[in-house]
DNA sequence: GTCTATATACGGATAGAC
DNA sequence: GTCTATCCGTATATAGAC
């Protein structure tokens, strides 16, 4: 069972995804929703408060629906950090490198976002990386001390972004692959240099 | 002195940076480049035809436009690479973090882009990240022997995307930086490991 | 809270004279 | 190649009964 609410802002999270916002009409979502107009404008007075909604959705969301899946049976926290991209190429896997990340696609097409829209999506940014940086500090035992946890887990957050944008344009995973074998590279680094100097 | 045509792709390009494609109108492109509607459709038969010529002016701007400027005064093929990322730093704080990459952020606005289209916007990513790719084969000899300097050249384009992004969408260059500056830190790690062997 | 019908604006695109 | 006027579909949003 779900509430007619629910099943709008589910329908509508589909289809931004998959679509885009402007591309998206209210008409869409009534469809995949099986609602009537009378009901969404009920619970949304426009289309922008139902992307706010979709947005917490999703941020409600990051640990049941993204981490603790990603993180199913992986306990290292480094490998955790790749366990998470490995989702996410999953993901372009799957749908021939057609579905990236929900809030990136939205970023960047959002221009002038309402300040209530990009407050959420720079949310979802934040928290994203922010669980990345707990995996760092769980593992700060093996990074260089001198090493900034929060820059590391923006860039992360970066190599996926990055590298899921060049694999929807091209429509394979090659940079995909690249740029998470580099960063993946850059942390044998890291860790080599981090053991480096426990030893001196 | 500049012909309609070019005056109509450059109000086009101008906007579709400014605002994106789908809330770019055809009459806000007439306005700003001071052209009828006969005009705009003698020269491109539908809107998806501007996007194309704006796509191809970028492709064949990157060196005049976008890599020479950067590089003026640059030699260390190393440091080109930086001094390109530091071009879009400069933008991001002349903008308030505004203006992005105008081929990024029409990558993922386009959700499901025409052949058309796609190939172009994979044709600008190619071309940038070749560009990179030669400045690496230019240093090749600092760097590691086993280092994939196209995968190297197409995360350098990861790190530029993924940190735009998330400037954009904080307003703020924090991650940006961040990022920028992970990738430095992997470079000299890098460029440390390719010393260390040759001494070996 | 849900339904149908509809207002109203704006979008891309076209027609046809000059 | 350029101009004005306009077609016509689709979009968001609303009205008002149930």
């Amino acid at each position: 069972m779900s509430t007619t609410r629910e099943r709008i802002v589910m329908a509508a999270m589909e289809l931004f995804w998959e679509k885009g916002y402007h591309s998206t009409s209210i008409a869409d979502i009534l469809g995949k929703a099986g609602a009537n107009s009378g009901s969404l404008y009920h619970f949304f007075p426009a289309k922008q408060d139902l992307l706010t909604a979709v947005l917490d959705t999703y941020l409600e969301g990051i640990y049941p629906m993204l981490l603790e899946p990603s993180w199913e049976g992986v306990d290292d926290p480094i490998e955790k950090i790749f366990a998470l991209l490995a989702r996410y190429r999953q993901l372009l896997a799957e749908t021939e490198c057609f579905y990236g990340c929900p809030i990136g696609s939205l970023a960047l097409e959002m221009h002038e976002p309402d300040p209530v829209v990009r407050q959420r999506l720079a949310a979802n940014f934040s928290a994203w990386s922010k669980a990345i940086e707990e995996c760092l500090d769980a593992a700060a035992d093996r990074l260089p001390a001198d090493v900034d946890r929060q820059a590391l887990s923006q860039f992360v957050l970066t190599t996926m972004e990055g590298g899921v944008m060049q694999a929807r344009t091209h429509r394979n995973l090659a940079a995909f692959d690249a740029s998470v074998g580099q960063l993946r590279n850059y942390f044998r680094c890291l860790i080599e240099s981090g053991a480096d100097r426990r030893q001196e």
